[in-house]
DNA sequence: CGACTTTGACCCGCGC
DNA sequence: GCGCGGGTCAAAGTCG
């Protein structure tokens, strides 16, 4: 099943139909009685033949009855509808409250990591703006330049979930800064690479070529490959040794010379999860949904900069949640409203700086888990009243499509990216995210293009 | 007919 | 040097 980004547009005007018609109703109060009122036509319509009646007549009551019937399916759908953009306005509301706590609480550990340290401050700014990799670097770099922490400190992580494990011995703490500092520098040409292809616009500022990029995705996928936006040519397929399900070799054909390689393989343990592994930087502007995903591994890319083996210090085994990249990376912010750290999905830990990083998102990032509505939740009601507004159109149709796409892996990842592109360009912008997700023009969903 | 997939051959790095 | 395994090439086949 092929999944096309792009219906976020459409969906952000349903929503935008269905805000106003629940603003209607909050302005009118008057509006049930008419429902009402056409219920009762349909009633009386439907007790209206009498003994007797011509023909024609018994036509054009048949008709009448099934015109009622008609608005009568069409006014519940438009109640169910209303009640789903009620239930994603305070999934929505309830996201961007824990990111805003999620925000004070670093804040707050940011600045006491700047007392203790006596780090000069402004070296690299906090903001919410998308310069959390800026940020991920500063901390990187206090945590690194700075053994000893204290148990507050760690507490404090661990309630965030950050827990970079990075620890000098500090000897050579001259040499590792001067390494620290290229590395900022290559993590700061990361983030300006991420924000451009966020905008579309990409011109990507070459990785070090000494430093191939290498993210690998583990989803639950039933398809033969996922999904990314991007265009591949498949060019070759090996059984790989040790794992009996083909490894296949994909190369972009977005842009001729493109060096972007996927692998994709299926895991030996679980066949349902497959693993993409992309290696390189495109050469060209991505395509929407591939943006969303690019920029997915580009902020994990930095991330795994940060805890690469240039810091000989590090044990390689920091626990790396989506949650030391909060504000950078919004596809894992999306998790982060769970109340459950349990259901944060993570960046490999056990990385191995040959293969890259990880991103596992196979494990919990569905929404049945918890018992709050989850971005799981949101996903899969974010979409279906668009892109399965089919001809039928019938609730029964719905509900078998929903489950379908809710069941759907490779649904959700491209929903995530997508979504993930759309918050990141809104916080760029500074843009409140909240329930203007609901209700807001396409002005954002614009620069998604027509629907492709 | 062009774009894409399949698949065996080939290349190259690595360990022994 | 040799074998192994991962990665790539390219001819043949397939598909729309």
């Amino acid at each position: 099943m092929e999944i096309d980004l792009s219906f976020k547009i459409a969906v952000q005007k349903e929503q935008e139909a269905n805000q106003e018609t629940q603003d209607e109703e909050d302005d009118d109060p008057e509006e049930k009685p008419d429902v009402k009122q056409s219920q009762d036509d349909e009633e009386d319509a439907a007790m209206a033949p009498a003994p007797g009646e011509m023909k024609d007549a018994a036509e054009l009551s048949l008709q009448d009855n099934m015109k009622a019937e008609e608005l009568s399916v069409l006014q519940m759908e438009i109640n169910r509808m209303k009640e789903e953009n009620k239930a994603l306005r305070r999934v929505v509301e309830q996201t961007m409250k824990n990111f805003h706590d999620l925000q004070m609480k670093l804040a707050v550990i940011q600045q006491n990591n700047y007392q203790k340290k006596d780090i000069p401050q402004g070296f690299l700014s906090l903001s919410t703006d998308g310069n959390a990799i800026q940020e991920q670097a500063r901390k990187s770099f206090v945590g690194k330049t700075s053994p000893v922490s204290t148990d507050h400190d760690v507490d404090k992580e661990n309630e965030l979930g950050l827990s970079l494990g990075l620890s000098d011995s500090g000897s050579d703490q001259k040499e590792r800064k001067e390494e620290q500092k290229e590395e900022i520098t290559n993590l700061m040409a990361v983030q300006r690479n991420h924000q451009q292809s966020l905008s579309g616009i990409t011109s990507h500022v070459a990785i070090p070529p000494n430093r191939k990029t290498r993210v690998s995705v583990r989803t639950r996928c039933q398809a033969a490959t996922l999904n990314d936006g991007c265009q591949w040519r498949k060019y070759g397929q090996k059984i790989a040794k040790g794992n009996p399900c083909p490894r296949a070799y994909y190369r972009c054909t977005v842009a001729p010379g493109c060096p972007v390689r996927k692998q994709v393989q299926r895991c030996l343990e679980d066949m349902s999860i497959l693993i993409t592994t992309y290696e390189g930087t495109h050469n060209h502007p991505l395509p929407v949904g591939a943006t969303a995903l690019a920029s997915t591994a580009s902020a994990a890319e930095a991330s795994f900069m940060l805890l690469d083996s240039s810091n000989p210090h590090s044990d390689g085994i920091s626990t790396f949640t989506q949650a030391s990249l909060p504000y950078q990376n919004n596809a894992f912010m999306l998790n982060s409203a769970s109340p459950h750290p349990s259901n944060i999905r993570t960046i490999n830990p056990n990385y191995d700086p040959c293969k890259g990083i990880v991103l596992d998102l196979t494990t919990s990032g569905t929404s049945s888990q918890n018992s709050g509505p989850q971005p799981g939740f949101l996903l899969e009601k974010l979409n279906y009243p668009n892109i399965f507004n089919t001809p039928r159109g019938g609730q029964e149709s719905l509900a078998e499509n929903v489950g379908a796409m809710a069941s759907d892996p490779k649904f959700r990842v491209a929903v995530a990216a997508a979504i993930t592109s759309l918050m990141n360009k809104e916080s760029q912008t500074g843009l409140s995210i909240g329930p203007c997700l609901v209700g807001r023009d396409n002005g954002e969903s614009g620069s998604s293009g027509p629907n492709n």
